[in-house]
DNA sequence: TTCGATACTCACGTGTTGGTAAGCATCGAG
DNA sequence: CTCGATGCTTACCAACACGTGAGTATCGAA
């Protein structure tokens, strides 16, 4: 009962990819790795303005457990951390971009009403 | 304080996009009205296996505020009701097409996994 | 006169999501 | 010998999402 907190029988393929992108930082995480190639934890949480850092990590093992990113652990003093996307996670990123593309057509229409 | 429930402030166009779509039976509602053109509450209600009425409400409602679909009152007796898709919601359902197509290959490799 | 069909509405309870604030381990710099 | 940097972990709590089960209005059929 605590793992399988994910994979539940899933519908079609949206719902699959819902389960794996929700999260409030998760599609963010996502554009910030894809932008910069790599990202230090720090840098990430500094790219994610408001982010607490629980929440960031908890959503970077989640989507390292979901095959979307790759964890680096360089055994230093003081540690240091590298996340960057894998094949899933930058096919996952193309797969957003419709969606990204209907969601700015819809900001500029919401904010054309004003 | 009533209104306002949506519409926070978005980083991106995914965000605006993700605020719009997220709810647990909305992309599904939207794949129903696209592939059925026009569906009634109870339609809809059993083409949902699991949903909740209170949940089916809330989500068309909150699509319909949002501009995804047209709802279509027939004053008659037992009341009838329609919902059908905006060109918004229509061009939505395109922009999670890869969406739900990389969903549809993550399945497949979860699948292959066992 | 009661019943069923339809499209809801409402009160309530529970599980999940996310934020806050504190603490931990290690090393070098001062 | 204390402090700061880094990448976490933990306990606690408020807000929200969602489900359940009941109730509502109207009319015709039985």
């Amino acid at each position: 009962m605590t793992v399988n907190h994910r994979r539940g029988p899933y519908v079609c393929g949206i719902d699959a990819a819902m389960d794996v992108v929700s999260g409030k930082w998760k599609s963010l995480i996502l554009w910030e790795l894809n932008s910069h190639g790599t990202r230090r934890f720090g840098e990430l949480k500094r790219g994610l303005p408001g982010v607490s850092e629980k929440m960031l990590v908890q959503h970077l093992r989640e989507m390292e457990e979901d095959g979307l990113i790759h964890r680096e652990v360089y055994r230093e003093v003081p540690p240091k951390v590298e996340y960057s996307l894998t094949e899933q996670g930058s096919s996952l990123n193309q797969a957003l971009g419709a969606l990204g593309e209907w969601g700015t057509g819809r900001l500029a229409r919401i904010a054309a009403e004003d």
